[in-house]
DNA sequence: TTTATGGAAAACGTTACGTCA
DNA sequence: ATTGACGTAACGTTTTCCATA
């Protein structure tokens, strides 16, 4: 079975499969952008804020520099807290245990959000790649079909007498290039062989 | 063993507030 | 002082997961 192996460079990425390191080493804990002004105790009157969807217009407070520092970290080390992590960290931010969950929750959702921006961007690289190659191979075929080269003349190893030759031509529907036998079979029984060299798509895809 | 059910947690989409240019 | 863009805390809804009957 004959496979094409290409290989291709994405331009800006090292190698695949699976994501380019570029994209893998990125480190999703980074705050997205962030500044801010220097939060001193902007913070707490807890119980108003606990409102309850009962029309109380929601009281929205920044996190302390130090709030966020530790959310961070702990936000580095487990993406998501059970009752008992969350407990404890609001404990230690002075918050409550749902402002905790909440601002994970959101803290996974701009990873998340930034992991899809970078694969997006690989993506696009990807296809433009591919658009390329496929430029060029069809160019190739161009050239190979302008040529009109006799077919080699190969002989059969049992009867000593020239085969018919294989022919080159283009499946119209999915456009890949095919080659075409014929064999003959000592026992008179004719096998019509096609084989599928996919020389269009045979492109090793990364698993993403 | 398989299926139905309910609760908890996470994911998702949206709103509203604070800040800055 | 006003306005629009942006980041993000907070919230409501949907989806997923898991234990139990």
């Amino acid at each position: 079975m004959a496979s094409l192996e290409l290989t291709m460079s994405v331009p800006g990425f090292s190698s695949y499969p699976s994501l380019p390191s570029s994209v893998r080493d990125l480190d999703m804990n980074q705050v997205p952008s962030g500044q801010g002004p220097d939060q001193e105790e902007i913070l707490e009157d807890e119980e108003d804020s606990s409102n309850g969807s009962g029309g109380a217009p929601r009281k929205k407070l920044r996190l302390t520099k130090e709030q966020s520092r530790l959310l961070e970290e702990s936000f580095r080390q487990h993406h998501t807290l059970n009752p008992r992590q969350k407990e404890a960290l609001a404990l230690q931010l002075k918050l409550r245990p749902r402002q905790v969950e909440v601002w994970f929750q959101n803290r996974r959702a701009r990873s998340k959000l930034k992991q899809t921006e970078m694969e997006c961007e690989y993506l696009k690289r990807w296809f433009g790649s591919l658009t390329e190659q496929n430029r060029r191979l069809q160019r190739e075929v161009e050239e190979l079909r302008a040529m009109k080269v006799g077919p080699p003349t190969v002989m059969s190893p049992h009867t000593c007498e020239p085969l018919p030759a294989s022919t080159l031509t283009m499946c119209p529907c999915c456009e890949r290039v095919t080659t075409t036998a014929t064999i003959t079979v000592p026992t008179q029984t004719k096998v019509s062989a096609a084989a599928n060299t996919a020389l269009s798509s045979e492109v090793a895809t990364p698993a993403l």
